[in-house]
DNA sequence: TATCATCCATACAAAAATGAATGATTTGAA
DNA sequence: TTCAAATCATTCATTTTTGTATGGATGATA
């Protein structure tokens, strides 16, 4: 089962994510054929079923499911490969690939990545936003903007420092249903909160828990709004929908928004860029790992 | 620059790995002619030189070395793919690659690994022993025996135990140069110690200095014997060369060997076992990684 | 129910990749 | 110095891969 042509890999990752051989041959430029001889191919190697076959498409098999994330891995790899052969070398030229969350990509990064750019005109900038970090080491970005320390050996880190958070609601909102003074009051009011659970609201929910014993019991709260997508939390405080959390930051931008609870809420996020050792070297990535440092800690500075 | 064919990568590490179209084409069972147009089309794509042509072989450029990690990327995923997909799922057969120190790997795995197979005759392991811990994200292994906690995400890890170290020479040794009572006595002594500094070489030598004022100054030692490899430096203990460290549980199978000084040195290594997590659900991998937890176990029980 | 779009499988021709053979050049050893 | 053993480059025949065209089957839609 050895001597795979790996292109068979970027094939059998193809069909996997578009469940057939047809959409899969479209996808890849190649014909319908090809990619059924390539699949053919591959399973007489491994020496089972990795799909079975139908009118509709095609079904993965427990064991392709099994290698699937291998096969990410590959094209996540030879994505950044390219990545990193094309443009000059010595030249600030070629595309960066950036990972962070929703609200710091759309509220935070658009500036500082104008800004960039403008000095930088031959710069490409991928940006991917995702509250599931992707990951540095597996390739899946060059550099990423990051909640918590990265403490893996093989990446260059710099500390930005907190990002402080709070209770946030309209102006609008407030006067119409009135402002709470205690933490308590909160169970009376309209919250905006999380839908499902990731690891990342597991630890929030732990620290309001632990920095905030007033706050109503979470699962037990009558949400107004709950969503995963920490911008839809933000469009719903900036219409009015509830209180919500925001980062301080932002909010200030705006006069309509009233922080609610001031001093009774501390809670921060402690921020991070990283990239991959291998990249520090290259100039358009030193150039853009800098550019997000240097704007991230003047964000920080400014709250 | 896009769309390459992904075998061409393989070509292209092959080159890299051997120096020679040639070498790289026996390597890969093409011939000659074939890799030197995979590598074209290569730089033709990049649209620079990857390589120097010479009558003696080709020479990377910068960029074929920048491009190099990626590479060895993409050929540790395929290996561990191609482990993943051989072997039936359900049943304990195919091959496990599994990574140690040296000395671990030499004086305590093989005994585990015997019953292991004995229970279990199609399981095939490779066994990977360095210092440079291999990393398990990158799948260049899939079971790792680690001296440090792996925080990272996506793997489970089973925590061991302490390790305990210890000054130990042979009773040859002592009998002849006499044995140290104090540790100042050891600056007088014929010591075994590490050659080149390594990461963990200087953990370890900071945790010396913390816990052990009174040793002599690492840097002022007249080393009887410095080497990086810990199976050298046993092989030397066990000869009588001199004093050096080893793990107390290897020590005291052998009744010739003596522990020095030993209540003045409390050092000891932090044991982990560590895996991907998408393969805790797979046979052959849950049952290893169980085998080494319990053996280890054993192990550090024991001493 | 009939039609259309989509799917996979197959047969055959075209295109592309590969291998074999040879030549030219360099290096190192006799 | 000469010879053997490497190396890479080039040419041409062969093999392999790919694409085209088609058929049959399924499911959604009017």
């Amino acid at each position: 089962m050895n001597d795979l042509n790996w292109d068979f890999y970027r094939t059998f990752l193809a069909v996997l994510r578009t469940g057939s051989l047809s959409a899969a041959a479209r996808d890849l430029g190649l014909t319908q054929p090809t990619v059924g001889r390539h699949i053919d191919a591959l399973e007489q190697a491994v020496g089972y079923q990795l799909f079975t076959r139908s009118q509709q498409g095609l079904l993965p098999t427990e064991p392709a499911l099994a290698l699937q994330p291998y096969a990410e891995t590959l094209a996540a790899t030879t994505a950044a490969m390219q990545r990193v052969a094309s443009g000059e070398f010595g030249e600030v030229k070629g595309t960066v690939r950036i990972s962070a969350s929703d609200v710091i990509g759309c509220e935070v990064l658009p500036p500082i990545l104008a800004a960039l750019q403008d000095k930088y005109p031959g710069l490409a900038i991928e940006l991917s936003l995702s509250d599931a970090v992707e990951d540095l080491l597996r390739r899946e970005a060059d550099i990423a903007v990051r909640m918590t320390n990265p403490a893996q050996d093989a990446l260059v880190a710099r500390h930005i420092g907190q990002i402080p958070l709070g209770f946030y609601a309209h102006r609008r909102y407030l006067e119409r249903y009135g402002e709470p003074r205690e933490p308590e009051e909160l169970a009376h009011h309209r919250l905006i909160g999380f839908d499902r659970r990731t690891a990342f609201i597991r630890a929030t929910t732990a620290r309001i828990r632990a920095d905030l014993p007033a706050f109503p019991d979470l699962e037990n709260i009558r949400w107004a709004l709950r969503t995963d997508s920490n911008l839809a939390q933000l469009a719903a405080i900036r219409s009015g929908v509830g209180i919500g959390i925001c980062q301080a930051g932002i909010a200030r931008r705006d006069p309509e928004l009233v922080r609610v609870l001031p001093g009774a809420f501390e809670l921060s996020l402690d921020t991070w860029v990283a990239m991959h050792e291998n990249l520090k070297n290259a100039p358009r990535w030193r150039v853009t790992f800098n550019a997000l440092v240097k704007g991230l800690l003047d964000y920080v500075r400014a709250t």
